[in-house]
DNA sequence: CTTGAAGCTCTAGTTGCTAGAGCATGTATC
DNA sequence: GATACATGCTCTAGCAACTAGAGCTTCAAG
């Protein structure tokens, strides 16, 4: 049985952070040691590390609890799960391709300062008049 | 003089997003009219379309509260301005990176799913068994 | 048996807004 | 002048996904 403050070193997750996980309903309520305190079995461990991972490639909170709840489940078919990640992936695939627009914006605006006063300065030139962009519509 | 709507619509930020703005001091509190209602002028017009240029560009508002700062003195040497903008190229290109890497760790996953079920899926393996990664180190 | 690390609960703060309640004001029409 | 409706006002609370701190208890080592 592990301690709250092993399982965070054996999963890589702070020590609130998993508290907080099972205040949220993502890990099941743990059981209790004669003092108190949180005590998590094999299983925890496996599902904490498993919700790190899940984190660490972006799925909000809300796919990964879909995720554990179809993992539970491993006979019913996984088109679900794919479908998660599909999405997952072109949410990823839509934040590069936004960053990589900012990048160049953002590189041209470095390149083309004078390092002199900041009334001749580029990046500040740019910001305040948004005609000088390479493209008119990186809102959002 | 425009109304906070109008306002908005000219920037193209929400209402209560200026008044947001204006209450963490970002922008300068507005003169009112009779009926206590906020009136800009094109000055604020022009601010506040900074502002918004800037959030596109990602720029926190921390950072773009001493942009607006170093607007104000044209005087000054633009090397602050130039660093501002060099850090969030940076934080940019980084964030490029770690998306892409998972990008690439998201299609892997989906692409190796067979469609069966839940047992075999590789989504869900892949998630619980972080061996199974390219990049044993996509976390942070 | 004492000390210090690790655990507990609870509240509040972070970033950058957004939504809603419950009012007051402004404008267009009749 | 009355009425309707959009727009404005303030204030509070909520979102994600934690993080930090206060003030207390329990555990393990020497």
């Amino acid at each position: 049985m592990l301690t709250i403050g092993k399982l965070s070193q054996a999963a890589g997750v702070k020590v609130p952070t998993i508290r907080y996980y099972e205040q949220i309903g993502l890990l099941p309520e743990a059981d209790r040691s004669s003092g108190n305190q949180r005590l998590y079995g094999q299983k925890t461990l496996e599902r904490l590390c498993f919700v790190r991972h899940a984190r660490d490639l972006g799925f909000p909170l809300d796919a990964i609890r879909e995720l554990l709840r179809l993992a539970d489940q491993p006979d019913m078919p996984c088109a679900s799960a794919d479908e998660i990640a599909r999405r997952q992936l072109i949410a990823v695939k839509e934040r590069i391709q936004r960053l990589q627009a900012l990048q160049t914006e953002l590189q041209r605006m470095v390149a083309q300062c004078a390092h002199g006063t900041i009334s001749d300065c580029r990046v500040i030139d740019v910001l305040g008049n948004h005609d000088l962009c390479l493209h008119a519509d990186h809102g959002h």
